[in-house]
DNA sequence: CCAGACGTTGTT
DNA sequence: GTCTGG
DNA sequence: CCAGACGTTGTT
DNA sequence: GTCTGG
């Protein structure tokens, strides 16, 4: 079956991401050729005077109200078409959004029943941003602390996120119908800005990222 | 009205 | 917490 | 929200 | 047509 974005890349140091972004380095962000849910990804989340910071959070959104963190396995990704609405990724979505920093990601190739694996990167080879959207489960301070992680007061709060999807361009429709949101620079103030309410201008940023500056590959 | 879901389409 | 399905 | 009931306990 | 049950 066509594949999602349920697979990307980062092999990018600590230091290339703090530049790309303009953000202060992390401890570690470790280099990896295949990033797959569940596991701790950075993100770059922005606080209140605009302050750009890179954080880590564990990919598969964690509704607020869950009872069991392990609905996260199943909230990868998360539509552009119905983020805004969905009770599960609203308030994610009003609040606390975020970019994922990337270099490739993988779709299958539905062939009969071989499935083809395609990456996706830069022709240029540049690093690039997903849309994402992040929430904060369980701890301490309950679901209303400031945006960065490792504060203060919310002791094992689990802080994950969910990368967003939209219609495949026309480098991607050949191997699969959705692809993931990717953002050009112009559209990361807006948003990352916690403070624009404009939902109508944010779900205009939710759309297929250009054709030309994406390659794919063929694996295997 | 209550019980059950709450997501996407996905290869650890 | 809120919506949906029955 | 939709499907299904919608009545009584009875000699035409 | 409106209420109830699920």
């Amino acid at each position: 079956m066509a594949a999602m974005c349920a697979r990307y890349s980062l092999a990018r140091t600590d230091a290339a991401l703090a530049d790309l972004f303009g953000v202060p380095e992390l401890a570690s962000v470790p280099p990896r050729e295949m990033i797959y849910p569940t596991q701790d990804v950075p993100v770059v989340v922005e606080g209140p005077r605009g302050v750009r910071r890179l954080g880590s959070r564990r990919w598969g959104l964690v509704p607020h109200w869950a009872d069991d963190p392990t609905i996260g396995q199943k909230m990868l990704n998360a539509r552009s078409e119905t983020v805004a609405e969905k009770p599960s990724f609203r308030r994610a979505f009003a609040a606390r959004r975020c970019l994922v920093p990337a270099d490739g990601f993988f779709e299958w190739l539905k062939d009969g029943k071989a499935r083809i694996p395609h990456r996706f990167a830069r022709a240029d080879g540049r690093a690039f941003a997903f849309a994402g959207i992040w929430e904060r489960w369980g701890g301490r301070g309950g679901n209303e602390a400031p945006p960065h992680g490792s504060g203060a007061g919310d002791d094992a709060a689990l802080e994950t996120v969910a990368i967003l999807t939209t219609l495949p361009n026309e480098t991607v429709a050949p191997v699969h119908d959705r692809m993931p949101v990717i953002l050009p620079e112009t559209a990361w103030g807006p948003w990352l800005d916690p403070e624009n309410r404009d939902t109508a201008a944010l779900a205009a940023l939710l759309v297929p990222f250009a054709a030309a500056p994406l390659s794919c590959m063929r694996l295997r």
